[in-house]
RNA sequence: GCCACCCUAGCUCAAUCGGCAGAGCGAGCGCUUCGUAAGCGCUAGGUUAUGAGUUCGAUUCUCAUGGGUGGCUCCA
């Protein structure tokens, strides 16, 4: 099986203590100018109107001409290349993936985008001429003499040919055949399909995009070669759809957005991977904090406060020092103590719950806190809010008894839900991850209940979910959840874990109906994951357009002419008054400008005021859609906004 | 960390085949007082990321460091 989209689409393992939410889609090139959306919702609509037309034509991608196209156009890029190279260029592996293709070659130079150019060019030449693919089913010494100046071939066949392994170094169950694949005076070692010639690929649907660097096989140890990447569609429209959606992703990349709209920085001088948050930004997130707090106090949680530092023996009992110390940084020295920056809070939690004696009787306790971590991230995979080495985790852990479990899992997959919903995410997708029989705590037994109390949970709760057979952590089983974003991308935020270990470790336990001693269930969970990632997401999700309340402005008076800015910041106090964040924009720019400056800042009303509205003790509000509602007078409109803050629309 | 590319004003980007560093936006100040996406003018703003080297001379070439971008790898 073709690993589609490779191991850059698969979802890590979220560690123990969890705040791992990773983007389930690359980033990629753009292209042109396009016009903003009206809101986040109505793209989402679409897209996933659409995903779910492509579920009801029932193909799977392999088996689609899609895929066939895309497998096809990576042979004719390889012949290009080829070419390009006489006699010099390696071959490696060109699978079709996700909306494209790549193929890996070792070359005497770096390639330039220039090349990409010249590559292409010659890639609509090869297609013009229609030469027809042909299989060939072939013998393991005849294809080793085919390719005797591939070593990359080579080992593929000599993989094929022990069996065991494909083409992509997975795992196969029978002994595959090889065969090469021709067009033209091309030859591959492939299994296809393809298309019956190259001129059944679209040359206007057809675009390489980016060089990159990529280990072969995967393994750093391994030489680097040059990875081309490309896309192919049907048509050309299909071709400029994806395009597009590539611009709009760049468009709301958090990156961008957070230093258009001043939400956040990194310094150089400060490091990193560490993020300053500034005033709007803070004010985003407090709101998303001070929310989130609440629906917590109300669901059961107990906030509690830990320190950023913990002895060396704290992570010596947890595990950390032995199971991911690669993750921690280098220990401080204090009075010749070694203490440790902590990489998650589970410890100090533990610790809260081992302070006193419980009883059967407390249970479920939930212990919250927004928990500042630190871990240590290889620089080359830092990138703006979503993989930071500061973040703060909006963590909880729960402890249970045995029989509160199935209850507890309910309770924390609806809670999770809930609170997803609440910031605009509609559509999700769970994992519940297995038992990995080569690496697990506990018994086999000890497994069985948490695993199918997870699974019914999500049976009840009515999401759709796949398992991932044996992809669980040591300690326990979990569920991770991902949600779609207004562009139809994947994200993984939530994860709910099972803990067998902790509670061992640090000998917990509770006193039950019977006054004997019993270990408690624990159960690790974030929701946001980490405020750092959950708002890059956001800030993508919405392109930085926030629903009303969140916005960090969330009216701008904008007087007409300094007449009216008395009147403007009378109106102002009021709505501040009122609880609606508003300013007056009293620069000495025109009204014109100012409204291109609050689009610009996605201010959701402008309130524009000028003699008729003063006269009239009203204001006139023009909303980003670019809408203008005409003169309203100003209780109406606080009212209004008032609403659609409370109603979090 | 690895491969490639990049770092010039707050932002987006010019320029210098190695010879006085520029624009637009933004900012400050002034003029203008205007009805739904850019009014006009002036001014300030730079050790060209940092440090070394080569050179008569380095922003430009070399090396190192820091930071970033795209991937890869990693993320119990």
């Amino acid at each position: 099986m073709v690993k589609l989209g490779g191991t850059a689409y698969k979802a890590p393992h979220a560690p123990i203590g969890v705040g791992f939410l990773i983007r389930n889609w690359p980033s990629l090139p753009q292209v042109s100018n396009l016009r903003e959306p009206e809101s986040a919702k109505t793209i989402g609509e679409k897209t996933v109107a659409k995903a779910k037309e492509k579920e009801q034509e029932n193909v799977s991608y392999e088996e689609s001409q899609l895929y066939r196209i895309r497998h096809s156009a990576a042979h004719v890029m390889a012949q290009a290349v080829m070419e390009m190279f006489p006699g010099e260029a390696k071959i490696a592996i060109g699978p079709p993936i996700e909306d494209g293709f790549y193929y890996d070659f070792d070359l005497p130079r770096n390639l330039t985008p220039e090349d990409l150019e010249a590559i292409e060019k010659r890639m609509r030449q090869i297609i013009a001429g229609k030469y027809p693919f042909e299989k060939k089913v072939v013998g393991a010494e005849e294809a080793k003499t085919l390719f005797a100046d591939q070593p990359y071939k080579i080992e593929l066949i000599e993989g094929l040919e022990e069996g065991g392994v494909d083409e992509y170094g997975e795992p196969l169950d029978e002994q595959p055949e090889i065969s090469f694949y021709s067009h033209g005076d091309f030859t591959d070692l492939c299994r296809g399909p393809h298309v019956e010639h190259t001129g059944q690929i679209n040359p206007s649907a057809v675009k390489l995009l980016s060089v990159a660097g990529a280990y072969w096989r995967g393994d750093e140890n391994r030489p680097q070669l040059q990875r081309i990447y490309g896309t192919a569609w049907q048509n050309k429209k299909d071709l400029d759809d994806y395009l597009w959606k590539l611009e709009e992703a760049k468009k709301r990349d958090h990156r961008k957005l957070g230093r258009e709209l001043d939400l956040f920085s990194t310094s150089e001088e400060v490091g990193a991977g560490l993020i300053l948050w500034h005033p709007k930004g803070g004010l985003v997130r407090k709101t998303a904090e001070d929310f989130m707090r609440a629906q917590h106090e109300a669901g059961g949680y107990d906030f509690v406060y830990t320190p950023h530092i913990g002895k060396a023996n704290l992570w010596q009992t947890s595990g950390h020092l032995d199971w991911y110390q690669d993750g921690m940084y280098a220990p401080l020295d204090i009075e010749g103590q070694e203490y440790y920056l902590k990489p998650m809070n589970c410890p100090f939690h533990i610790h809260i719950y081992n302070s006193k004696m419980r009883s059967y009787r407390e249970l479920p306790l939930r212990f919250a806190e927004w928990g500042t971590v630190y871990r240590y991230e290889r620089s080359g995979v830092l990138h703006g809010l979503l993989r930071v080495r500061g973040f703060t985790q909006d963590d909880a852990h729960h402890f249970c008894r045995r029989d509160q479990m199935p209850e507890e899992i309910d309770f924390v997959l609806d809670f999770s839900l809930s609170v997803l919903r609440a910031f605009g995410f509609e559509n999700f997708q769970a994992y519940l991850s297995t038992r990995n029989p080569e690496k697990f705590a506990g018994s086999v037994e000890d497994w069985e209940a948490p695993t199918e109390a997870l699974r019914q949970a999500l049976e009840r709760a009515g999401v759709s979910y796949k398992i991932d057979e044996g992809e669980a952590v040591f300690y326990g089983p979990k569920i991770d959840i991902k949600v779609t974003d207004a562009l139809g991308r994947e994200w993984q935020l939530s994860t709910i874990q099972f803990d067998f270990i902790l509670p061992e470790r640090f000998d917990m336990s509770y006193i039950g109906e019977d006054g004997q001693p019993h270990r408690p269930y624990m159960i690790h969970r974030a929701l946001m994951g980490s405020m750092e990632r959950f708002m890059g997401v956001l800030i993508e999700h919405y392109a930085g357009a926030f629903p009303i309340w969140l916005a960090p402005v969330q009216a701008v008076l904008i007087p007409i002419t300094d007449d009216h800015l008395d009147y403007a910041f009378d109106v102002a106090g009021k709505l501040k008054a009122a609880g609606i964040r508003a300013e007056v924009d009293d620069s000495p720019s025109r009204m014109n400008a100012k409204i291109r400056a609050a689009q610009g800042q996605k201010i959701p009303y402008m309130l524009v005021v000028g003699d008729k509205e003063v006269e009239a003790g009203q204001v006139a509000p023009r909303l980003r859609s670019g809408e203008n509602l005409g003169g309203i007078p100003v209780d109406d409109f606080i009212a209004r906004a008032r609403e659609e803050i409370e109603r979090h629309l």
